[in-house]
DNA sequence: CTGCATCCAATTGGATACTG
DNA sequence: CAGTATCCAATTGGATGCAG
């Protein structure tokens, strides 16, 4: 994946903070970055098997919070009639 | 649990943090705060049942922060190495 | 004991301009 | 295209003092 079509991707990120977090991710060995010498430079991200494994242990939780959203909206929509 | 029993669990959390994590996880529906009519007043915090699905929900990525913790401190040597 | 209010320092992140 | 550098606004969080 590239760069740019990451930032359109990852709706509402900044181009200073995606940076961050490719660098970050990059040096934690969860992904793996590939420049190739081309003009302008082509770079390519793409997850290595850690970066896999991580995916798998946030979807848990992604899934947690997609089944149990209206559930919160619910407890939130009581407790703030329930100090107002 | 009371809250000075948190503040001493969670190792460096200010009493301000806490108060707010704790109130937004009251309005959220996550744990039940019961308030005790003593002198002086008696506060105690309990997980509700969807409060326990997501500490589960969560078990498993600490699961894998705990697992892949020295591979990614191996990883990030690695890369420091590399740049210096 | 359990907070709330305030002040202040540090961190975060967006916008913009610039580079190889 | 894929960033880096800079400036600046907003958020976060600690410390302290006060209150029911």
């Amino acid at each position: 994946m590239r760069f740019n079509a990451l930032k359109r991707d990852i709706h509402g990120i900044s181009q200073k903070v995606l940076s961050q977090v490719l660098k970050n991710l990059e040096r934690d060995g969860l992904i793996l970055r590939t420049a190739y010498p081309t003009v302008p430079v082509t770079v390519e991200y793409s997850l290595k098997p850690l970066g896999t494994t991580l995916i798998e242990a946030v979807s848990s939780l992604t899934h947690w919070a997609e089944t149990h959203m209206s559930e919160i909206q619910a407890a939130q929509h009581l407790y703030d009639a329930s100090k107002a």
